[in-house]
DNA sequence: AATTAGCTGTCAGTTTCACGTCAGCTTGAT
DNA sequence: ATCAAGCTGACGTGAAACTGACAGCTAATT
């Protein structure tokens, strides 16, 4: 799941980024609202983190650009304590939650993860594929009542094509959905992963379909047009 | 999805062309704005990418007569950096959104597929026609809940019959839509990729019908006329 | 500091398979 | 009957994908 971050405090910038990469998300950070929005009219992303005290350009005129063009990515605002007009404010303008500082790490994480959620999944914490399922909120992946032991690479490919299931996700939006943009990776690497993920996954009743040139589709096996 | 762009710089035209098909669009090129006129009177298009500094009549002679026809085709159009004066007239004769030279190509394909989404399409980017749905923006084909499994010319072939379907679409429309511009394929190869297509359709109530001498056109089974 | 263990990207050698070509056949028009 | 257009099974090729081995990195432990 990819996330930006925008935020210009310094110290609340590095602890929540280190905090959401190590919950496996792929972040992007960037401390000015001018940039943000820039960066929002061509990169899409599943969830935002926006802190409305900007600098150049405020996060509400970041907000409001965003809805204007159309997206309905889900966005969560940062506010100060008293500042209850703007948060009013910024809910209209189509935010979807807000938090106001200071706040616990946890209760954001729990956010996100239920702005995701509702986003994507129908609000289910849990995704169902075959003997699979995914539950997002601990971010592992269950068959029946044992949890399969998979890296944060693999858990996330999973995630991805379990969101997407029995759809074409290219190489290119693998990686997209993977990596943040200061961290790239080789096309050769997803097909690393893939194979790892695959050598876990063959004892269940679903796979990971390669559609050659196109992409990769999870897929019940019983479900083969030959 | 198809889309008419409107450019008279040759560069950048073969470059946003090919980024386009690449991306999945129909796309077709006019390079000046008599030609795109006389083309919208009769041709509909999903989006339309509209460079206001053409030969022979002006990009907003072309937009102002689109809207005095009565479209509301969302058109995106693209100004000089320093050009304010002429965006603000291009965005009051009612063009949708505007781009200023030089932009970002992911800036581009991002602000075309929201004004898509905006637009009267109503955000399904999906094509039907019999038993089949091509969904444009997952790029697969689905017979009800199941994806038909197709190769990369395959799905190619497939989405340029459904978005002319029942129209005849001539051998050399196909290469072209198959091919950019430095490979080039024969017409045996064509024919090749229709039997192959035939082969995975026969099961639907649809038929790849041969007009000899002109080219294929998609039809339903029911609709013969012996 | 050193060691260990697990994760993850790169590389290189191998395998797979989509697609264009070809050749021989069928169809249809005149 | 003749010829051109189209169809399709077979095949070779090269690009795409797979995967075992390895090395760098991080985090935890000693």
């Amino acid at each position: 799941m990819r996330l930006l971050l925008v935020e210009d405090d310094l110290i609340l910038k590095d602890g929540l980024e280190r905090s959401f990469v190590k919950s496996g998300y792929a972040v992007d950070v960037i401390s000015d609202g001018e940039g943000a929005n820039k960066l929002l009219t061509y990169q899409e992303y599943d969830v935002i983190v926006l802190d409305l005290g900007l600098p150049k350009l405020s996060g509400f005129e970041v907000l409001k650009r965003l809805r204007a063009r159309g997206s309905n990515t889900p966005v969560l605002i940062l506010t100060a304590l008293e500042d209850t007009q703007n948060r009013v404010k910024g809910l209209d303008l189509g935010a979807d939650d807000y938090l106001t500082k200071p706040f616990e790490l946890a209760e954001l994480e729990a956010r996100v993860r239920a702005l995701i959620r509702r986003g994507v999944s129908g609000g289910s914490a849990k995704i169902s594929f075959g003997d699979l399922t995914f539950d997002t909120t601990n971010r592992q992946c269950m068959a029946g009542d044992i949890a399969l032991s998979l890296s944060a690479r693999e858990l996330a490919l999973l995630e991805l094509l379990m969101l997407k299931a029995s759809k074409v996700v290219s190489k290119a939006k693998i990686m997209e959905h993977l990596c943040s943009w200061d961290d790239e990776i080789s096309e050769n690497a997803v097909e690393v992963i893939v194979s790892r993920l695959r050598k876990k996954l063959n004892v269940f009743d679903i796979e990971i379909r390669t559609i050659r040139g196109l992409g990769y589709l999870l897929a019940k096996l019983e479900n083969q047009n030959p």
